[in-house]
DNA sequence: GTCCAGCTTT
DNA sequence: AAAGCTGGAC
């Protein structure tokens, strides 16, 4: 802890000045924190044997996704690729088919590249320094910190949304956490709380506190390590902290789905419309503005594809989505054809693959797709 | 239905 | 500043 009875920070020329955390308040948060976290760590897969490696593709499936869902995944892709080597050498098709349904799919082209590079570059160790990490596709400002923080045990401090939370009830910081002033406040916390001994420790008990007790609607401040001393908790309204963000609203969009089925088989192709999902497997579809100009669109695009272009008959089903700021009505109209004759574009993919079977990676497609095969 | 996870790239 | 995916909580 530095000397200093003020924290200073300078930050594009400008210095922030804040009263400094009393050191005894620091010292006690940190103890508690650890302990609490020595106690109620959650088993995680990759908290078993914390190599490098399986911090870092822990770390890029845990962004935006949660442990629940990454759990399995995690698991099969460590099968399927035990070491960096086995992932860079691995075909680009066989990684987006294990990343099938975890979303974000840049991801799993990024990670793949990164292999490569950590291979070429950094003979096959993720990078010890943080500007090699962050120069790694996929890796930004809070990667790089948490795989540096928790593989090397290196004193970066992280921020997240969970930490955000934990730091804005804990020290009654107002704001939310996409504004710069925001993130400066609880940054100037994390620099003089952050444990220097045990950084990676400090940081998943920070975060998994702020995923299993500090939650955002209903916080569980009668077993938290930190309500001693919490200002949100002494205000009695822990919850209205941090401000929640400002939104883009969503918008409804319908989408007209041809599910082409030929014995056993469905047509699909790749990308889905509007340069959404471009790599995975979909079937074909077409947004539009209604139901009716979903269904004119979807005709163009299969009249593009198969001479003569099919008749849709009335929607079998819809199915609901989300693709970011978009919410998806999906029609979806079934198609029967004679022969899976072979297009250029088209790919028959058994229906098996479309099921439950396809967790397991047997094909690079996307949830909206699952949802689609499991409505027919 | 709304909010939340909540990071990286362009 | 905006876009990208999916699932779960409420």
């Amino acid at each position: 802890m530095a000397s200093t009875d003020f924290a200073v920070d300078i930050t594009e020329g400008r210095v922030l000045r804040r009263t400094p955390i009393a050191l005894t308040e620091v010292r006690a948060a940190r103890q508690a924190l650890l302990e609490w976290f020595r106690d109620h760590a959650r088993p995680l897969p990759w908290r078993r044997h914390p190599r490098p490696y399986a911090v870092w593709i822990s770390e890029i499936m845990l962004q935006q996704t949660q442990v629940g869902t990454v759990i399995p995944y995690f698991n099969r892709f460590l099968r399927a690729f035990p070491n960096v080597r086995a992932l860079a050498r691995a075909r680009r098709e066989r990684v987006l088919e294990l990343w099938s349904g975890l979303g974000y799919y840049r991801r799993s082209r990024d990670l793949h590249c990164a292999a490569q590079i950590i291979v070429r570059q950094f003979g096959g160790r993720f990078p010890r320094s943080y500007e090699a990490a962050r120069s790694l596709p996929g890796v930004g400002d809070y990667t790089a910190r948490s795989v540096l923080s928790i593989a090397y045990n290196l004193p970066f401090a992280v921020l997240d949304g969970n930490v955000a939370r934990v730091v804005s009830r804990w020290r009654l910081l107002r704001g939310h956490v996409q504004e710069t002033r925001f993130r400066q406040s609880v940054e100037l916390v994390l620099e003089q709380c952050l444990s220097r001994r045990r950084p990676g420790a400090f940081n998943q008990a920070l975060m998994e506190l702020g995923q299993t007790v500090c939650l955002p609607r209903a916080p569980r401040c009668p077993v938290c390590p930190l309500r001693v001393g919490c200002g949100a908790y002494a205000s009695g309204r822990p919850e209205s902290y941090p401000e929640p963000r400002p939104r883009r609203r969503t918008e409804v969009r319908h989408l007209a789905v041809a599910a082409i089925r030929s014995d056993s088989k469905f047509a699909l192709v790749r990308g889905l419309d509007e340069s959404l999902l471009p790599d995975l497997w979909n079937f074909p579809s077409a947004f539009g503005a209604s139901r009716e100009t979903a269904r004119r669109a979807l005709l163009d695009k299969l009249s593009a594809l198969l001479s003569p272009p099919p008749t849709l008959p009335a929607p079998r089903a819809e199915i609901r989505h989300s693709i970011t700021h978009r919410s998806i009505r999906a029609q979806i109209y079934p198609v029967e054809m004679a022969a899976a004759r072979r297009v250029h574009g088209l790919r028959w993919v058994p229906a098996w693959r479309l099921g439950e079977v396809a967790r397991t990676g047997s094909a690079a497609v996307s949830a909206l797709a699952r949802k689609v095969a499991a409505a027919l």
